[in-house]
DNA sequence: GAGGAGATCGTCT
DNA sequence: GACGATCTCCTCT
């Protein structure tokens, strides 16, 4: 018989870490080739991941709508730094946000993850959502009398649909994750390439912004269900 | 299902 | 002191 997670974590193990060049680019084309990737945790001996479904360009002093955008300060340097790491941001008192930085130093210029679903330690991070888990009961007679964890297509979406729920089911904080090397897998936080490629891709207006609001620098993978706000068709 | 308001606190001016 | 790249709960339709 086949044992599913172990061929599942095998397969985690086997995807190819992104290295630095990918990072090394125009926030935009990073932000849609990094659709359909893999974020990856490492919690102990677990790994817990999600394939990206939803993220946003923000252009350093170009956009005004971008945390770089008025120059480093503490916060925000390592935006400044080289690209493929971790910034992570507290914001309205409640969450945490997960970017990684792109283009050579000095450009504070990066990507927004907003989404993904649920691929890898998926009861882990509902866990870590607060989401309870019901069981089935098993089947009278079966063999392996064990409850079976049953999640409905509603509360998976509610593990890591919006950028506030995925930093929290991935246990992302900004004192433990902030400055993280995301293209090395001794890091417990990389992006990994299994080879997987959205058949459609769409590019629409940032979320939750007052300024260049029109700017077509959200990139979502069309027809998902696991991407925020209204569902792309 | 859609829309509005409150919660809550780090960051910046 | 004001603001914010959000989420959740509540109300209304």
């Amino acid at each position: 018989m086949v044992n599913l997670a172990k061929e599942l974590h095998l397969a985690l193990r086997n995807a190819t870490v992104l290295p630095r060049e990918f990072y090394n680019r125009d926030p935009a084309t990073v932000a849609h080739e990094l659709l359909g990737k893999l974020l990856i945790r490492r919690a102990g001996r677990k790994l817990l991941a999600g394939r990206i479904v939803e993220d946003e360009a923000y252009l350093g002093a170009n956009d005004p709508a971008a945390h770089g955008f008025s120059g480093m300060t503490p916060r925000n340097a390592i935006l400044f730094g080289p690209p493929g790491f971790a910034y992570v941001y507290f914001i309205y008192g409640n969450h945490y946000c997960l970017n990684v930085s792109c283009m050579p130093e000095g450009c504070g210029e990066g990507v927004l993850f907003r989404a993904m679903e649920p691929v890898a330690g998926i009861e882990e991070m509902a866990a870590a959502r607060g989401i309870d888990i019901p069981t089935l009961a098993p089947k009278s007679g079966a063999r392996m009398g064990h409850p079976i964890p049953f999640l409905s297509a509603a509360q998976l979406r509610l593990i890591s649909t919006g950028p506030g729920r995925m930093c929290e089911a991935l246990d992302i904080t900004r004192e433990r994750d902030n400055g993280k090397d995301f293209t090395s897998r001794r890091s417990d936080l990389y992006l990994a390439d299994d080879g997987y490629r959205p058949e459609r891709i769409a590019a629409t207006p940032r979320i939750g912004i007052k300024k260049a609001m029109d700017e077509p620098l959200r990139f979502v993978v069309a027809g998902n269900p696991y991407v925020s706000g209204k569902r792309v068709p």
